[in-house]
RNA sequence: GACCCGUUAGCUCAGUCGGUAGAGCAUCUGCCUUUUAAGCAGAGGGCCGUUGGUUCGAAUCCAACACGGGUCACCA
């Protein structure tokens, strides 16, 4: 424990700091200008005769970024939230206290500064020091400076080292935020009300996945982290509740890749009395609202694509396989002709794939998804991959669901929903049959909100939007784990006490 | 779960045919009052991911394991 060559160094100096009486722990921050105002509050000073103002007077904090000592005075940088500052300090004008900085003073560091804006002979703003505190001293080095830190393992288990060395990550998690309480701003405009349901379960719904398991030792029962909060709030809409929408971590017991982590975050939300006509014009004005809260262009730029977010399209499932995955119309209808299409098409299909719907979705995976790079709702679709959602008047062979593509990527989910008590115990029963021949995704049967569907749930359509991967796609993320501030990593198991 | 790649100083990375462990930045000592990856002179810093094997000798070859990344499969 601190016994690296580096951080004794550095420790040292603390020492030399508390003998010249300064708290390397110290609790007295004066400041009272963030950098960006200093920047902006002293832009004029560069057209004045000798390119400085000695009538303001600033206090300015953050981190040393870069340092550059010279015999009797120095060029630092600091950074805070707002931005990043170059200071100058000279023996001339600090005295003894420039002695103790040169001894003292360190990349990483805390400081405060107190000074006059001037400009360089190079032509940058800076703040010409009459004072400077260290505030708080690092111990542990920083990354190298011009590459920065590189090793990806390093930013996601240590993420404030990542923000302190690079820009591009405080400002994607600065996108986050503003992504999500702009979905929170933009449903509750639509009179939807955010309510917060159980996460702690004792029935696994709302979804197909296995869930963490956990037990309540006061009641003594087992409970499960919920997967999806769909059933609460279904039993919110027959309350009477008309729209509401729950935005909010889930957890599901499955494997990590860079579009899946343990715990991720979804906004869902129902609609009485509406549809899931009304539910595509609702996804498409929130991506309106959210392009003008984020500034960005609605050409978007995405690994090596470019989505335009000026050409949504809505085609049906099935032209979807025609059109834009060219399967020939006249197999669609066969399972045989299908089966034997995939076969010479090099894609191997499970014994298990042997019905329309099923087959249909081998061939919208393999040769659709990834082509539905701008928007695109897919709709009608089979109802054998449909278990939830309500089954077409029209067409019984298909379910009233959409699902919005964006990046060749599934982004949204939405349907009108089942409200037939009756059929949804019969689904539900379907599920445990399932279990028992071993399916572990299943749900469970909730009779409870069998019961609620009873009293009469109204026509309700709903729909879940990944939020994780929705800021993926505004920040050009490849991976979940850079839009996570914290992303699930196994423990290691080294050297604890070594750091 | 399968396959491929990576793991060497605080950081970024070299390391040839198996023969005493290297560079830059950072750090330490000294010099330097407008630097921009500052400069000059000198110095210190290593469980080469872990364990085992082959060998006179392993950072290097082989195996297993650990952690991470990528691709595929499954899923949101």
């Amino acid at each position: 424990m601190f016994s690296n060559e580096y951080l004794k160094q550095r420790m040292a100096k603390a020492e030399k700091l508390k003998e010249n009486g300064i708290n390397p722990y110290g609790h007295f921050a004066k400041r009272d200008t963030k950098i960006s105002e200093f920047l902006q509050k002293s832009k004029d000073v560069e057209n004045l005769e000798n390119k400085r103002d000695e009538t303001k007077k600033f206090t300015v904090a953050g981190r040393v970024k870069f340092l550059r000592l010279m015999g009797k005075a120095a060029f630092f940088k600091i950074e805070d939230e707002s931005g990043i500052l170059q200071v100058y300090m000279s023996k001339n004008d600090l005295g003894d206290e420039f002695n103790v900085l040169k001894k003292t003073l360190e990349v990483g560091d805390i400081v405060e500064v107190t000074g006059y804006p001037f400009v360089t002979k190079t032509g940058e703003l800076s703040i010409h020091a009459s004072s400077v505190r260290i505030l708080t001293k690092a111990i542990h080095p920083l990354p190298e400076k011009f590459h920065g830190l590189q090793d990806v393992e390093t930013k996601y288990r240590q993420r404030y080292l990542d923000m302190i060395m690079d820009i591009n990550t405080k400002n994607r998690f600065k996108t986050r935020s503003v992504v999500v309480s702009s979905v929170r701003e933009f449903f509750i405009k639509h009179g939807f009300l955010e309510v917060e349901t159980p996460m702690l379960h004792t029935i696994v719904g709302g979804a197909n996945a296995r869930p963490f398991m956990t037990h309540h030792n006061a009641l003594d029962i087992d409970m499960n982290l919920r997967i999806a909060p769909e059933l609460f709030l279904k039993r919110l809409i027959v309350g009477g509740f008309e729209a509401v929408f729950e935005l909010n971590r889930n957890f599901r017991n499955e494997g990590i890749d860079y579009t899946h982590n343990p715990e991720f975050t979804m906004i869902e939300f129902y609609w009485a009395y509406h549809t899931m006509e009304d539910l595509m014009n609702l996804t498409q004005k929130l991506f309106d609202f959210l392009f003008e809260k984020l500034n960005l262009p609605k050409q978007l730029e995405y690994g090596d694509m470019i989505i335009d977010f000026d050409k949504w399209k809505k085609i049906t499932y099935k032209d979807a396989l025609v059109a834009i995955g060219n399967v020939p119309e006249d197999i669609l209808d066969d399972v045989e002709k299908m089966k034997k299409y995939l076969k010479d098409s090099g894609v191997e299909v499970e014994e298990h794939i042997d019905n329309r719907g099923k087959l249909w979705a081998e061939l919208f995976d393999e040769f659709v998804e990834a082509k539905l790079i701008n928007p695109t709702f897919i709709t009608e679709f089979p109802i054998e991959i449909s278990p939830l959602a309500r089954r077409s008047d029209e067409n019984p062979e298909f379910a009233e669901r959409f699902e919005l593509f964006i990046a060749g990527r599934e982004i949204a989910n939405g349907f009108n929903e089942l409200n037939d008590p009756l059929d949804q115990y019969e689904r539900f029963k379907a599920q445990l049959e399932a279990k028992a021949k071993g399916d572990e995704e299943v749900m469970d049967m909730d009779y409870d909100y069998i019961r609620a569907l009873q009293y009469g749930m109204p026509p309700t359509a709903g729909e879940g939007i990944g939020i994780d991967r929705l800021v993926m796609l505004l920040t050009n993320a490849h991976s979940i784990k850079d839009v996570i501030l914290f992303p699930t990593m196994k423990p290691k198991q080294d050297n604890k006490e070594d750091i």
